[in-house]
DNA sequence: GCGCGCGATGTCAGTGACTGTCATCCACTA
DNA sequence: TAGTGGATGACAGTCACTGACATCGCGCGC
């Protein structure tokens, strides 16, 4: 892989995912990415913020196509059906990516550092979504505690897909977990 | 400050916590840290896993609080008002710490890498609340959705007392976005 | 075809977080 | 008083990350 080879940033991407993988977080320097990857380590830190990082492009997507959601929703809905109806969308988002996400999903699961990074996503995923339930004129509270409980419900029916093995699918999982949360919320659920 | 003055580690968090927002985490060096409490580089790094975790002593505290008021809680009551009576208890935790709650949030919130922190430990509550649901009989799905809700409404309660100033107290808070959150999933929330 | 600018990459030196190892110090006890 | 143990200091080393500057190759105008 020369030095001029294209898709460097994707390159990296990879060979970080297989590394993590391999070897775990901790045991997986930069340098050693890079090099797999056919660049040095000062152009793994020019495409990607740290070393944690690199793992999370996709996060950007996940989070407008919720917002996005959230905004085309009819302006009647209520917040909760507005969360629901976003969470179809991402069901669909990772139809086709099953064993991807598994993959990635345990390589996070074994590092504190990468759990971190993860749950800062989430967090910024539920701020984005709560300033555009407030965009819809949903009050401040009211918005961030349904983005709360939404991004809640997409980690849990997420966890309980790649748990899983071949499953049903996580769109169905979603709505399973949107009812339970409803359910246990109105007090519906046995001690 | 000699080398065998007693309480090193809570000399650490005070002198951590006044550099932090002296200066901001990011422009702190440990070694500064430690000289401020009369002690070397390599002695804090034995007191605290990392530059982060010495903002977190209090954490373990909390869980056992909460976890404790959950096993506490009549068997036959339903998580939700199980959850909300050991938010109730948090409420009173905090009762006299609105100063050192509201420098201690600012100062997270300055830094990215503390939000991080501060994030992992607020799942790691969610994870022991559920737990305890759990050896109380309540469904895995349930009870991991109910201690999430449950840490979302301290959350986004605990954010509304330190922004404001003197305020209604933070229990007086908590109750009322338990309150919001059953009217936001009950649907009873206009758009 | 030719030089030129520009963005992507390489090189190198430096800072600071964190760790392993061993020496040192003080408190307590026999 | 000697000895033991836990806390601390001193020092060297690894690795994440950054700044400064040199270098490369592609596309541009000519």
């Amino acid at each position: 892989m020369g030095r001029w080879e294209p898709n460097a940033r994707g390159r990296l991407e990879q060979a970080a995912l297989e590394l993590y993988a391999e070897r775990g977080f901790e045991n997986t320097t930069v340098a050693e990415i890079a090099a797999r990857a056919g660049l040095t380590e000062r152009t793994f830190f020019r495409h990607c913020a740290d070393k944690r990082e690199i793992l999370f492009a996709g996060a950007g997507r996940l989070t407008e196509l919720v917002v996005g959601a959230v905004a085309a929703a009819p302006p009647s809905a209520s917040p909760i059906d507005v969360m629901a109806a976003a969470l179809e969308e991402v069901g669909t988002m990772f139809e086709d990516r099953y064993d991807f996400a598994r993959q990635r999903h345990a390589v996070i699961e074994a590092s504190a550092e990468l759990r971190e990074r993860e749950l800062i996503k989430m967090a910024s995923l539920a701020a984005a979504l709560a300033a555009a339930f407030r965009r819809r004129g949903v009050p401040a509270t009211a918005a961030a505690l349904t983005a709360e409980a939404g991004v809640a419900v997409f980690r849990i029916a997420f966890e309980r897909w790649v748990a899983g093995s071949g499953e049903p699918d996580l769109a169905h999982l979603l709505r399973e977990s949107m009812a339970e949360l409803k359910a246990v919320t109105s007090g519906r659920s046995g001690p």
